[in-house]
DNA sequence: CAAACTTGTCATTCA
DNA sequence: AGTGAATGACAAGTT
C-alpha cells in the first residue's frame, strides 16, 4: 500500500485504486473471456453439489465464482497491478478489449459469459427492470446451469442492445462462444497469477474493508433491494463523482471476493468473512451493474439468477446476509453443524486442492495444472513474487478452490454413484435445488450424498439397521454394519465434515498460516541458504538441527583464509566465524557474489567477528563499509587524526584498544584460547586499566560471535519449522487425498452392494413363491460367509446387541 | 521521518 | 570458581 501512489486523502486514495484496479479487473476478465479463456462457472456450480460449491465459493458463489476467475484473469493476462495502475494503460486496455472483441466475439464462451453475467446480474438487475427476459430468467431462479440453456440464451442475448459503452460485449457472443478448455483457463490464470502478491492481497482486504466503512450495508445486498436501487440508479450513469465513488466500493468488493479465497492475513474464517464479503458483493454488483452496463451492454441477465435455490432453502440463508440466492445452498447443511467441523472441512479441501495443484501442476496441463496449490507454494507466490518458485500458486489454489477440485474430487464421487442408483434421475439441475432434499436421502443412493454431504448422524444412524425408510429399508447398512459401516461411517462422518460448508474458516485459516509461513520459507529459505552456502558454508534452508552444531565446527575450521589471518597474526586459535569469512570472501571478490539478494542485504558491515583492526591495519585500501565507520568517528573524536583512517575501519573495542594502547590485537584477545590468553597477558605489564579493557574486549568479542550465532541459529529454526510445516502439509494433503479415494471407492463398493443386494432381493421367492419385501426383510451376511434373509425387525435387535448374531432363517 | 532490520552489547543463565 | 556458550533485551546504526 504503501508504494501506491495516492492522491488527495487517503480515502481517496483508495478509492482511485480501486477504481482502476477493478476496471482493469473488469476489462481483463471480459478480455480473458474474449480470448477464450474459460470460467467455467456452469460446470462447477452445476455439477456441485450446492453445499460444497456453497462452501468453496462462499454464500455468492455465483458472484464469487466470477470474481475470482476476473481478478486472476486480470491480473494475469496483463499484469495490471493495483499498485502501478495506470490509467493510461488502462484505457489502452479498454480500446484493445474493444479491439479483441470485435475481431471475435463468437469465440466468446458461453462460461466466461455467465462470469459477466454474474456481474452483469446485478446489471440486470438494474437495467433488467426494462428487460422482461433478465427478470423472467432470474425470477425463474435459473442456476448458472442455465446458462447453456438454450431458453435462457435467448434472453441473454436481449440484453445486448445497450450501445452506450465502448465495450460492446454482446451477450449473443457469449453465448454462442465455445468453451474453452479449461487448460486454457488455467493457463490464462497461471500466467497471470504471478503479480497477486501478498501485498496485493493485502490491497484487497483493506479496500474491502475501506468498503465496509463506507457505509455498504448488508441491505444492499439484498436482492430486492438491490434491484430497486440498480433501477433507481440506472438512469444516472457512473459519470457522477459520487458514481464512481460507489464503484469503486463494488469494484473493492469484486477484489475482496476474488481475493478472498487467496487471503490468509485476515484469519477470520470464512463463514465470518461470507457475511462480509456478502455484503461487499452486493455492493459491488450494484456498483458493476451500471459499469458494466455503461461498458458492456450485453444482456445476459439470465444467467444471474443461476443460484436459485429451493425456497425452502433460500428460507435458511436469512441468516447469511450475503445475499445472493446462490447462498441458500449453505442451509442444507444440518444448522447443528460445529462451525470447527466446517474449518476442519475447509481444511481438508484446501489441502487436497493443494495437492492435486501439485500434481497436476507437473503432469496434467489441462487439468488444473497451475495449482500449485499448497500453502506455501500459494504465501511464496503470493508473497515473493520474485523468488517464488511457482507464481501461479495463487490462482492456482484459488482456482482449484473454486472449481477444478470440486469438479474432479467429487464428481467421481457422486457422479457415478447417483447416475447408477436411483438418484440418477436427478441431473445437475434438479440437484441444484433440491440436493438436500428428502428423497436422495430416501434412496440408497443418497447414502453417497449423505455419506458425504449430509450430517454423520444420518449414515451412523444407517448402521444400526433400523431405517428411517420404510419402503425401501437401507439392506445395505444392515450387510455392512458389522464389517465395514462403522469405518464408513467414520469416514463418511469425517468426510461430511470436511465438505460441509464452512470450509471458508479453514481455508482462510490455512492460506493464513500459509502465507506466514511460506511466505517467509519461501523466501528465507532461498535467500538465507544462498548466502550461507556460497560464503559462510553456513547451515542451509534444508539444513537440519545437525547443521547448527556444524556451524561450530565451520566457525573454528581452518581455512585458507583462515591460516591466512593466522599468519598475518600470529599463532591464532584459528577461530574464524564463519561470517567473517564470508565478508572477508566477498571482500576479495565481491562480483563472486553479485546477484545474490541476500549478500546484497548484507551489505553493510557484516565483517562480523573478522579482526578489523588487524586486517585492516595492514590493509586500510581496503574497501570497508568507510561510511559507516566514519559515522562512528564523527560521534567519537577522542582518537588523533593521523589515526582516523585506520579508526573507520575500527570497531569501538579496536579503538579503544588502540587508545589503551594494547600490545596486542583484539582477534587475539578475543580468539585465543584461556591459557594462550592469559601467557599473553602474563607476557606484558599491563595497567588495570588496559587489563580491564581486554577482559571486555574478549567478552564483548566472545559474546557478539555467539550473539551472531545465536541468531543464526534461530533462524535456522525457523527456518527448518517452515520446512517442517511444509512438509507436514503436503503430507496433510496427501493424507487427504487418499482419504478421499478411499472413500469413494468404498462408496463405488457400496453402490455396487447396493445393486447387488437389490437384485439378490428382488429374486428371492419365499416357499410360495412370494418376494420379500425389503421393507419387512433384509439380507445378512452370516459369519460363515452365507448370506440369510431376516425380518427387519431382528435386524433391528441385532443391531441393538451387535455382539449377538443370530444365524437363523433361511438361508 | 518512521518503520523495519541489522548488529553490537549487556545481563543472565547454564553447562 | 572460572570460562564459554546461549539467549533475551536494548540501543545504535542502516536501509
Amino acid at each position: 500500500m504503501a508504494t501506491v501512489p495516492r492522491p488527495g486523502s487517503r480515502s481517496t486514495k483508495m478509492l482511485y485504486l480501486k477504481k482502476y484496479f477493478t476496471e482493469g479487473l473488469i476489462q481483463f476478465t471480459i478480455l480473458l473471456s474474449l480470448i477464450g479463456v474459460r470460467v467455467d462457472v456452469d460446470t462447477y456450480l452445476s455439477n456441485q453439489l450446492p453445499p460444497l460449491r456453497e462452501i468453496i465459493l462462499g454464500p455468492s458463489s455465483a458472484y464469487t465464482q466470477t470474481q475470482f476467475h476476473n481478478l486472476r484473469n486480470t491480473l494475469d493476462g496483463y499484469g495490471i497491478h493495483p499498485k502501478s495502475v495506470d490509467l493510461d494503460h488502462f484505457f489502452t486496455t479498454r480500446r484493445l478489449l474493444n479491439q479483441v472483441r470485435q475481431l471475435d466475439r463468437l469465440s466468446v464462451p458461453s462460461t466466461e459469459l455467465s462470469a459477466w453475467l454474474v456481474h452483469r446480474d446485478s446489471e440486470t438487475v438494474v437495467s433488467a427492470s426494462s428487460q422482461s427476459s433478465a427478470s423472467i430468467a432470474l425470477d425463474n431462479g435459473a442456476g448458472l446451469e442455465d446458462v447453456d440453456d438454450p431458453d435462457a440464451t435467448p434472453a441473454m442475448r436481449g440484453g445486448s442492445g445497450a450501445p452506450e459503452s465502448t465495450y460492446n460485449l454482446n451477450t449473443a457472443d457469449s453465448s454462442l462462444g465455445a468453451v474453452a478448455p479449461e487448460g486454457t483457463q488455467e493457463q490464462g490464470s497461471r500466467d497471470g497469477n504471478d503479480d497477486l502478491t501478498k501485498e496485493d492481497i493485502d490491497l484487497i482486504d483493506i479496500l474491502w474493508r475501506q468498503d465496509i466503512d463506507l457505509g455498504a450495508g448488508r441491505e444492499v445486498f439484498n436482492y430486492s433491494n438491490r434491484q430497486k436501487e440498480s433501477e433507481e440508479e440506472k438512469p444516472s450513469p457512473p459519470e457522477s463523482k459520487d458514481t464512481d465513488e460507489e464503484q469503486e466500493s463494488w469494484r473493492n468488493g469484486v477484489n475482496l471476493q476474488e481475493a478472498q479465497p487467496v487471503d490468509g492475513e485476515t484469519g477470520e474464517s470464512i463463514p465470518e468473512q461470507l457475511p462480509g464479503l456478502g455484503s461487499q458483493t452486493s455492493l459491488s454488483l450494484q456498483e458493476c451493474l451500471r459499469l458494466l452496463e455503461a461498458t458492456f451492454p450485453f444482456g445476459e441477465e439470465s444467467e444471474f439468477p443461476a443460484p436459485v435455490v429451493a425456497p425452502e432453502i433460500a428460507a435458511s440463508t436469512d441468516e447469511v446476509p450475503s445475499t445472493s440466492q446462490a447462498v441458500p445452498l449453505a442451509p442444507q447443511l444440518p444448522p447443528a453443524e460445529p462451525q470447527l467441523d466446517l474449518e476442519q472441512q475447509w481444511q481438508d479441501i484446501m489441502a487436497i486442492m493443494e495437492l492435486q495443484a501439485m500434481e497436476v501442476n507437473n503432469t496434467n496441463s489441462s487439468s488444473v495444472s497451475g495449482t500449485s496449490g499448497t500453502p506455501e507454494t500459494n504465501a511464496e507466490g503470493s508473497f515473493g513474487p520474485a523468488t517464488r518458485p511457482t507464481p501461479i500458486n495463487q490462482d492456482v489454489s484459488l482456482h482449484q478452490a473454486s472449481l477444478p477440485s470440486c469438479s474432479q474430487d467429487f464428481p467421481p464421487i457422486f457422479g457415478p454413484q447417483l447416475d447408477s442408483v436411483s438418484v440418477a434421475p436427478r441431473t445437475a439441475t434438479p440437484r441444484l435445488s433440491s440436493s438436500n432434499s428428502t428423497n436422495v436421502n430416501s434412496t440408497f443412493g443418497a447414502t453417497n450424498l449423505t455419506g458425504i454431504f449430509l450430517p454423520p448422524h444420518i449414515n451412523s444412524s444407517s448402521s444400526n439397521n433400523i431405517t428411517s425408510t420404510p419402503i425401501l429399508p437401507d439392506p445395505f447398512s444392515t450387510l455392512l454394519e458389522e464389517s465395514m459401516l462403522d469405518e464408513i461411517s467414520l469416514l463418511d462422518l469425517a468426510m461430511e465434515e470436511g465438505f460441509s460448508q464452512a470450509q471458508a474458516s479453514q481455508l482462510e485459516d490455512e492460506l493464513d498460516s500459509d502465507s506466514g509461513l511460506s511466505l517467509d520459507s519461501s523466501h528465507s529459505p532461498a535467500s538465507p541458504s544462498s548466502s550461507e552456502t556460497s560464503c559462510s558454508s553456513a547451515a542451509s534452508s534444508s539444513s537440519t538441527s545437525a547443521t547448527f552444531s556444524e556451524e561450530g565446527a565451520v566457525g573454528y575450521s581452518t581455512d585458507s583464509e583462515v591460516a591466512t589471518v593466522e599468519t598475518e597474526e600470529g599463532a591464532v586459535g584459528g577461530y574464524q566465524p564463519e561470517y567473517s569469512k564470508l565478508c572477508r570472501m566477498s571482500y576479495q571478490d565481491p562480483s563472486q557474489f553479485h546477484g545474490l539478494p541476500q549478500l546484497d542485504s548484507i551489505g553493510h558491515n557484516h565483517t562480523y567477528n573478522l579482526p578489523l583492526s588487524s586486517e585492516f591495519a595492514e590493509h586500510p585500501e581496503l574497501p570497508i563499509s568507510s561510511v559507516k565507520k566514519t559515522v562512528r568517528d564523527k560521534s567519537s573524536s577522542k582518537f588523533q587524526p593521523s589515526q582516523e583512517l585506520l579508526d573507520k575501519h575500527a570497531s569501538r573495542d579496536e579503538r579503544r584498544a588502540r587508545s589503551m594502547k594494547i600490545p596486542f590485537s583484539n582477534e587475539k584477545i578475543i580468539n585465543l584460547p584461556v591459557e594462550e590468553f592469559n601467557e599473553l597477558l602474563a607476557k606484558h605489564h599491563l595497567s588495570e586499566g588496559q587489563l580491564a579493557l581486554i577482559r571486555d574486549i574478549r567478552r564483548r568479542g566472545k559474546n557478539k560471535m555467539a550473539a551472531q550465532n545465536c541468531r543464526k541459529r534461530k533462524l535456522d529454526t525457523i527456518i527448518n519449522l517452515e520446512q517442517g510445516v511444509h512438509d507436514l502439509r503436503r503430507d496433510k494433503a496427501r493424507l487427504l487425498k487418499e482419504k478421499m479415494e478411499f472413500i469413494r471407492s468404498i462408496r463405488q463398493m457400496k453402490q455396487k452392494m447396493q445393486s447387488l443386494y437389490q437384485e439378490v432381493f428382488t429374486q428371492l421367492r419365499d416357499e410360495e413363491g412370494r418376494p420379500y419385501p425389503p421393507s419387512e426383510y433384509s439380507l445378512q451376511y452370516s459369519a460363515d460367509g452365507s448370506v440369510l434373509i431376516m425380518p427387519r425387525s431382528v435386524t433391528a435387535e441385532q443391531s441393538r446387541k451387535p455382539e449377538k448374531k443370530q444365524k437363523d432363517k433361511k438361508k
